[in-house]
DNA sequence: TTGAAAGCGTTACCAA
DNA sequence: TTGGTAACGCTTTCAA
């Protein structure tokens, strides 16, 4: 039923070898014979097999991403424009989500011969081990986020979240904040949160009198959504502590936080002025708009697939800090109490 | 480096036949066989190579899925479930977004010998008949939300957006709502959109004045997102005429759009009662939290698997219609003018 | 209960 | 410029 390379050899009165030439576009084949192939590939409709070149090339053309929360539409900007680059390479690009097997994953991208993964997975979720494992299977990895790797062993890009907490506090504070209160939605001593270690150091070189009493963390499991930001807000309020500004992990805990503050009469920005990161779209639309620290997710997506891509072309690790900037929305504002 | 089936032989003293016996659980072992076998197995770290088994077996153990947005948290929430159930199954998962090159996609699906593809794309998006290409082509097809598919081909999941329209105009109007006004996100000629159809009909139906001029559609590209309501609501107030009520296709509509009516000084549900469909999680933590015609969005994806799963197992094709319910929030209320 | 060997659809080397 | 053919790692008869 469905044509093979031999089929098409046959038709154009060539070997297979030939076909195999003129597909993958060797330049030694006469032009004549070129088109009979082409033509006899038309006339069976015929496809090389992926599968089967697979076996003999030990590459795949197929690249697997690892997403920590699909709900987040800030992967889901940078995952669009990933992909387009990976298909302009001619990579097939599969997104895997579905934290709850992990393990199984990297056993799959290792048996299914990937030719490269991008673990944008918090490094809490696995062993740090199966990132190295998966390169010692001829599986290149570039992760995200992770402070720790390895930058010999695997390629690896963040964003400058420390930069970026102390632009945010700078923000904050020259508009006359002093309470500052950070939600997290993970555990403080998570070493690889850097916002986390910029709020404190902000904190304690702008000698604000809150120290760490206002820096709200989670417990195991964490989570960096919307209700986590709703959570955390109602906890920070439960402390009874002051604060006049608030910095959120992400868009999405901020919401979720504001949302908290307008149901107890809180106002934004009057008595509050609210903080996110990353940049969602929705941001903009929310009412008040978000002020945050904005991630060119395009320029992100799109370096993270070319460090991927001379990982496995040229088995060179690489290692890009990308940088963030202020977008001023409405949801912050002077410093009135 | 790696260790083949043919170390594996030599190893346990075995021929290679005998290790595809023990590794692929046939019972005709000998049990110190076995056990021999193993111990091989484990020292030499060796995992069956998927792609040499595919070569033999035709089968690739992998469902590819196609979605329209990955964006949307609904698509998220029902595509969790829909991997937990194929990992149950040892089927590896997939999902492709990025609609720039959906065509690709297809041909993709077929040379790497997908066995099955969940497209959960609007039909607009593709050429319905690469559907019918793919099973052709060996490749079982589920599709959402399109109601002409050839049931014979290919087996089909929906929403009873139908039903669950007509319940909530009926909900509406037993509030006393008589304008209620619709924004679509896609064109009201596009057929399986079977809200607009059940919006048209129980206007008719009920005899609501407004006839269909409160129903807003787009051209395309069409959208849905947030941002897509937004700008439906701005163009039905642009319009001027009254309304008191309005249903949005979905919940990120709805929340774009009750923006839309906040900025201008609306108020939900006091002066317009609004509702979405899907049922996000994030509706509830809405400010007021959103009346919604809500998936079960776990079964939906648990019964996606089930369907496409008997498909490429017993080659029989299914049809399932979910059912919607009413959740009722503070996003709607009675007519107060 | 085990093994030998054919076959899956390619690529790539070497010879013609 | 072309073709013959071994090789890739596995499954699966068919014999032993």
């Amino acid at each position: 039923m469905k044509a093979t390379r031999t089929d098409v050899a046959r038709l154009a009165g060539v070997s297979t070898a030939t076909v195999s030439n003129v597909l993958n576009g060797s330049n030694k084949v006469k032009e004549a014979t070129v088109r009979r192939v082409m033509e006899a590939v038309q006339q069976l409709d015929y496809r090389p097999d992926m599968i089967a070149r697979s076996m003999t090339t030990k590459r795949t053309m197929q690249i697997g991403i690892v997403l920590e929360d699909v709900i987040n539409p800030y992967y889901g900007e940078v995952m669009r424009e990933f992909e387009l680059a990976a298909n302009e390479k001619n990579y097939f690009v599969n997104i895997c989500t579905g934290l709850h097997k992990l393990d199984s994953y990297f056993d799959n991208f290792i048996t299914r011969h990937m030719d490269g993964v991008f673990v944008a997975a918090l490094p809490y979720k696995f062993q740090e081990d199966k990132l190295y494992y998966l390169v010692e299977r001829g599986v290149k990895v570039l992760t995200s986020g992770n402070v720790n790797a390895d930058f010999r062993r695997v390629s690896s890009i963040e964003n400058d979240y420390l930069t970026a907490m102390q632009d945010a506090m700078s923000y904050l504070v020259s508009l006359g904040h002093e309470e500052i209160a950070y939600l997290s939605g993970l555990g403080r001593d998570l070493p690889y949160d850097l916002r986390c270690t910029g709020y404190l150091d902000m904190v304690r070189e702008l000698g604000l009198s809150c120290g760490d009493s206002l820096l709200i963390d989670s417990a195991y499991p964490y989570s960096t959504d919307f209700a986590a930001g709703h959570a955390c807000a109602v906890r920070l309020l439960e402390t009874g502590k002051p604060f006049t500004a608030m910095i959120c992990g992400n868009d999405l805990m901020a919401m979720g936080a504001m949302k908290a503050l307008l149901e107890r009469g809180i106002r934004v920005p009057e008595d509050v002025s609210v903080m996110g990161f990353d940049g969602i779209a929705m941001g903009q639309f929310w009412s008040p708009s978000l002020t945050t620290m904005s991630v060119d997710k395009a320029t992100f997506g799109r370096r993270a697939f070319e460090l991927l891509y001379s990982n496995i072309v040229n088995d060179t690790t690489g290692y890009y800090k990308n940088k963030l900037t202020l977008v001023k929305g409405q949801s912050t504002g002077p410093r009135t109490r």
